[in-house]
DNA sequence: TAGAAGGGAA
DNA sequence: CGGACTCCCTTCTA
């Protein structure tokens, strides 16, 4: 254990080491000399500096000091105030027991902003376990690395905290106790502002209809003068006016009978032992921060007009947008018009602690909310999803990406819980149940549901079945993949109470994750994946990037080729393969079981071959899979396969316990965690001091660096480190070393530049081609920019690799019209290509034709 | 059972 | 900011 440093600590160390530059002089002391401000004691500047007591002097050192190490750039000891830039808050005082006190808040909110302020976790405090109960409740994390965890109150974020029953002020009472100093007015102007007008507004669903409903009708006024609200409005629609049905029943009761009620529905729940900390600190907290003021009144009046068909998402986002968001609570316990499922968690079903408090997140105040739930791969997501089933008890539909979760899922539902097998159907392309019962579970994929083209005639039978009935729950699997523009249309589609999407990797490359906030709900829980581990609920990982250095010939070829050009290059890279090799004969040594994934095909086939190990990519046949994983999964002589990308989501992967990666695509931290996420579930887990292992070969000075570590950001936020190995001692004894020789290295080099050729040169036959049947020269394209023609560098390659062995030898274009006719079998690959190069040839040629027809 | 077609990720 | 790139998926049809 290193030791825990205070901030304390770190201030009194510096304060005797540093000079203090005068912050409200910075310009005078700024001189080209930076030493200046490391050594030696600048007294003039310390005199300026010690204006009030010593007692302030150190507590500014100490605030910051600490600060500072709130930005990643301030690392270095050179603590000067222009490297806080507008960081620098100095002018907040601390208040004099800050030590006890775990939160930093960064005071800078820009007006308008939907981003909140950062705030910042000692996780060594003594408080860190009850203020991250809480952060976790309002706020949403960005990085938790060992010490200092970092925070950020959102919009969002907010909704989801009053969503759980707590209001703007407790959650300002609360940081003001947690924070070192007081706490800044526009932290809480923000919170105030995002909270103010929380819960005026819901969405309900009604006999299969949607309704915007509020209990104040100036706000029913307000949302109708909204053109984009307006325009959703169902035609002729009046605004109704209503009672709220029967919510003193549920309000009725304090927090303590929602628990019994709560655990009554759940029986699992109930038999959970206690040994994990049920009652956690959050609990408490928010019991005692609960408003018990939101007894409402059942008399109360409501207000509502129906919106049109397919209009849901668009009224929740601009609802969203103009800071009235529209709740979709569902009152289960309540609905007395759809017919209640007969389902339970089978008695010797257990709950985890952190499950829970996901559920708990969702079923706050006895009403199902919708939102997202993100749990790391292998910590029962599945569970989570049934569990949230057989509370509510309604209809359930499930979706999820492959057709193959589907029939796991509709296992794990007979596996966990009671429900009668008649009652879960699935529905996928090869199989279309319908549950026999009045109500019952049904799994499909979001591409069943969200198909447009002509559909089979039993699979339009079924969506006309499933459209037409509202479903309790809706269950999301790998909710990431719904805003992709397909995907969303399942929302609208099916017509669901409440949502719950669940996810491992809440993130994206593009900036669509946001959307989730009005498709489907709030983030309502993210787990911690190193307390995870510390439980032992998921297994501890040593993850590891190696640096390879390029073989010679290889960097000299990587620098003269163009940037696409070079990725091969560094994936075979021979050291790679040597480090690669040696790894698998370690961990094979061990016992370990290992998975090595290359998203390049050509390297995935050329590494396999090699090493004479089963490979698994898109072409495999159904048949060769599953021998070659029932092989890994039961066979002792197997103990190692090469996937390519397929090996990310699609396929069930037995337990390994040593991941490598030698190739990945660009800079995916989506994909970086769900890999890692193939080793979280090793078995071995409990083992004293065992660990798994992930390691990402990475070809030194290439533009492989840049995306690996972008690639990491997300892992590393989630407190794994990585450590980067740059020597593997003994690799170079290892028997069998391959490519050891030069010669076999420019056979290796020669094979990939070869293939390259290949590659680029069909594609540029195909181009030319295209070019010379839209009648036009090839010159130019849209953008005005200059077209790739054919261009090779057979110079270079003849000299480097002693071109004598070469199987290509350069055509002219003509003759490569000729070859392109004679071309044997194509590969699927270029036939699948060619089609696509087609489709968007024809709709380029509609659009001008569309064009011209314009004009 | 393969292939055609549409689509996603980044 | 939109397309090229390359791999993958799923569905339906022949």
């Amino acid at each position: 254990m290193p030791p825990k440093r205070k901030a304390s600590d770190i201030g009194s160390a510096r304060a005797s080491k540093i000079s203090t530059p005068n912050p409200a002089t910075p310009v005078s002391l700024r001189s080209e000399d930076n030493d200046e401000y490391l050594s030696g004691s600048n007294n003039q500047s310390d005199q300026d500096y010690v204006s009030g007591s010593e007692q302030e002097h150190i507590n500014r050192f100490k605030k910051k000091t600490a600060f500072s190490s709130y930005s990643s750039k301030a690392k270095t000891n050179r603590a000067r105030p222009s490297i806080f830039g507008s960081k620098d808050f100095s002018y907040l005082s601390l208040k004099p027991d800050h030590d006890n006190r775990p939160l930093w808040i960064d005071p800078s909110v820009s007006a308008g902003s939907k981003k909140g302020p950062k705030i910042t976790l000692e996780s060594f405090s003594p408080l860190a376990a009850q203020a991250e109960d809480f952060l976790i409740t309002v706020a949403e994390p960005q990085s938790r690395p060992i010490y200092l965890h970092e925070y950020r109150l959102t919009e969002h974020s907010l909704y989801a905290a009053l969503s759980v029953g707590l209001s703007g002020q407790d959650i300002i009472r609360t940081l003001e106790k947690l924070s070192k100093t007081p706490l800044p007015t526009t932290v809480s102007d923000f919170i105030n502002r995002h909270t103010k007008s929380y819960g005026k507004v819901r969405l309900v669903l009604r006999d299969n209809r949607f309704f915007v409903e509020s209990e104040e009708p100036t706000i029913i006024q307000m949302l109708l003068k909204d053109p984009v609200i307006e325009s959703c409005r169902k035609e002729g629609a009046e605004v109704v006016q209503g009672t709220l049905a029967n919510k003193a029943v549920v309000i009725s009761g304090t927090s303590d009978a929602r628990g019994a009620r709560q655990t009554a529905d759940q029986p699992g729940q109930n038999t959970e032992a206690p040994k994990e900390g049920r009652e956690t600190k959050e609990d408490e907290i928010m019991k005692a921060l609960r408003d018990e003021d939101d007894e409402e009144d059942p008399s109360k009046q409501t207000h509502s007009f129906e919106i049109g068909p397919n209009t849901r998402e668009k009224v929740a986002e601009r609802c969203l947008d103009i800071g009235y968001p529209a709740l979709s609570e569902y009152d289960y316990q309540n609905d007395r018009v759809n017919p209640d499922l007969k389902i339970d968690l089978k008695p010797h079903t257990q709950i985890r602690s952190y499950q829970e408090k996901a559920l708990s997140k969702m079923f706050g105040n006895g009403r199902a909310k919708s939102g997202i739930i993100v749990l790391p791969c292998g910590a029962g997501k599945t569970l989570v999803g049934i569990t949230a089933g057989c509370t509510i008890r309604k209809g359930i539909i499930v979706l999820c990406t492959s057709a193959m979760s589907v029939f796991q899922w509709s296992n794990e539902f007979k596996k966990w819980s009671d429900v009668n097998s008649g009652d879960v159907a699935v529905f996928t392309s090869g199989e279309k149940e319908k549950f026999r019962g009045q109500t019952g579970v049904i799994v499909s994929t979001y591409s069943m549901i969200s198909q447009t083209r002509q559909r089979a005639h039993d699979s339009e039978e079924m969506m006309k079945w499933i459209t037409s009935r509202e479903w309790g729950l809706m269950i999301l699997d790998e909710v990431h993949v719904v805003p992709a523009a397909i995907f969303r249309k399942v929302a609208e589609n099916v017509r669901a109470h409440c949502k719950l999407g669940l996810t491992a990797t809440l993130l994206r490359e593009d900036d669509k994750i946001t959307d989730l906030n009005y498709i489907i709900g709030p983030k309502l829980y993210e787990a911690n994946w190193m307390e995870l581990a510390d439980q032992g609920h998921i297994a501890k990982v040593q993850c590891a990037e190696v640096w390879c250095p390029m073989t010679i010939e290889f960097y000299q070829e990587y620098q003269s080729l163009s940037s696409r050009k070079q990725a091969l290059l560094y994936i075979m890279n021979p050291t790679k393969f040597q480090v690669c090799q040696f790894l698998i004969d370690y961990h094979e040594r061990r016992g370990d079981k290992i998975i090595v994934f290359s998203d390049n095909v050509f390297a995935l086939k050329q590494y396999a071959e090699k090493l004479k190990k089963a490979y698994i990519f898109g072409g495999t046949g159904q048949q060769e899979r599953i021998r070659i994983l029932e092989n890994f999964q039961h066979n002792d002589a197997v103990n190692t396969i090469f996937l390519s990308k397929i090996g990310d989501t699609s396929l069930d992967l037995p337990e390994a316990t040593c991941l490598i990666q030698i190739s990945s695509h660009y800079g995916s931290r989506r994909q970086e965690a769900q890999r890692l996420g193939r080793i979280l579930r090793a078995k071995r887990r409990n083992d004293e001091g065992f660990n798994a292992f992930f390691y990402s070969l990475v070809s030194k000075d290439t533009s492989e660096m840049g995306y690996s570590a972008k690639r990491q950001a997300f892992l590393v936020d989630q407190g794994y480190a990585f450590k980067v190995i740059t020597q593997l001692s003994g690799m170079e004894s290892l028997p069998g070393l391959a490519f050891k020789t030069l010669e076999e290295r420019l056979e290796l080099l020669n094979h990939v530049l070869l293939q390259q050729e290949t590659n680029a040169d069909i594609a540029n036959i195909e181009q030319i081609d295209e070019d010379l049947f839209s009648g036009r020269s090839g010159a130019l394209n849209s953008h005005g920019k200059k077209k790739a023609l054919v261009r090779r560098q057979a110079g270079s390659l003849a000299d480097l690799a002693g071109g004598g062995q070469m199987a290509y030898k350069e055509q002219n274009v003509s003759r490569n019209k000729q070859l392109k006719k004679d071309r044997g079998p194509q590969s699927e690959y270029f036939k699948k290509e060619a089609r696509a190069r087609e489709r968007r040839r024809k709709a380029r040629q509609k659009e001008q034709a569309d064009a011209a027809g314009v004009d």
